[in-house]
DNA sequence: GCACAAACGCAGCGATCACTGCAATCCAAA
DNA sequence: TTTGGATTGCAGTGATCGCTGCGTTTGTGC
């Protein structure tokens, strides 16, 4: 309750301190909860029992199950995705494509990002982009870098972003590898291999 | 809309009856609470105070406030579309775009979506999307017929469908014309008009 | 007009939720 | 080791939720 967003993990993410285990213990917990029960049971007890962990606790340091969903989120769409290095801007992409086609592809992914959107309003939103945009934008940069020219980062958002994240959530059409490999290809001009 | 009468409203669904007008009552309590209020209030005895029911017929009826939601999302999405047709496939699914854009665009239908998505499940999501790719189909089926070669349906959606949805849900920049008429731009190659 | 079925309103039940003082515990610094 | 601050556990409260019989009303067919 006291400025959730910051000091979450402000005071109490000294690592290995019991702050720390707590807090990966709620987090673990809220991502079974998605994944396994119904939408209508993640509510703050059921999570702080799954999590061996007083609700009270979770009260206290969340408040929400939304702003509790929108951290989780957070945590996990940010720093876990490598940003693919294999030469050439096409192989990045395509690379970028596959990593992202297979972690929405996860039905525990896809659960709590529905979830997340629904309960964690605008923020929880945007914790589901996470670092994406940013990681997209370090390949276009080292295409710069290289001196090519690639599509702007908008338009590769569009491209490619935009149709994954589509796919994932409002429909039930599995995210191929052809598939992705597919919206590269669409977005980049043919010429080069 | 003819295709609703099956399920939800199967026994109820006499226009102008009784069951009719709770329904409508209802699914406009519905977009005002999640429009206005918070989403952790979106139950079932609050939307029947909102719409002047008792809470005992929704409960009746739908049972769930994502059951609820879902039914909304599609009577919502199915049916006030009209399908353009501007006499040309650019300026047809131009007109598409600008359409949804401003329908997405809207809050209070983003809010809906969102919401949908989060308590409605699979089927929740899929109803967000209701008879838009079929709008699509008819475009490029159109154009078919015209004697044109429109890209397949598959692809328009990734290019105009995904980003609109993408930019829409994940993202709070404005979904603007002038952005929609790029993505048909970068969709149809440019040598015609 | 009458009877029948469906839908709705009403009151109440158990269960759960969100939240709040107070005590115990833990971690870090001196 | 001791001290201080912060975090967590505990028990309890009011409020709300989801749901269920029962009576009433509405709409339709005879």
């Amino acid at each position: 309750m006291t400025a959730t967003t910051s000091s979450t993990s402000g005071t109490a993410s000294r690592p290995g301190g019991r702050s720390a285990k707590v807090r990966a213990a709620v987090h673990r917990a809220v991502q079974v909860v998605v994944s396994e029960d119904s939408l209508d049971v993640l509510t703050i007890p059921v999570i702080a029992a799954r999590a061996g962990v007083h609700a009270t606790t979770v009260y206290r340091r969340w408040g929400t199950v939304g702003d509790l969903l929108a951290d989780v989120a957070t945590s996990r769409f940010t720093g876990d995705l490598v940003v693919p290095d294999t030469g050439s801007l096409r192989g990045d992409l395509e690379r970028y494509a596959f990593d992202l086609a297979k972690d929405l592809g996860d039905p525990d992914t896809l659960a709590l990002v529905r979830a997340t959107i629904g309960t964690g309003g605008e923020q929880g939103a945007a914790a589901c982009r996470g670092e994406r945009e940013r990681g997209l934008d370090a390949i276009l940069e080292r295409e710069r870098a290289r001196g090519g020219q690639p599509p702007a980062l908008e338009h590769t958002t569009d491209g490619v972003l935009a149709p994954l994240y589509y796919r994932a959530v409002f429909t039930d059409l599995p995210l191929t590898t052809e598939w992705a490999r597919d919206l590269v290809a669409r977005l980049l001009p043919d010429d080069d291999a």
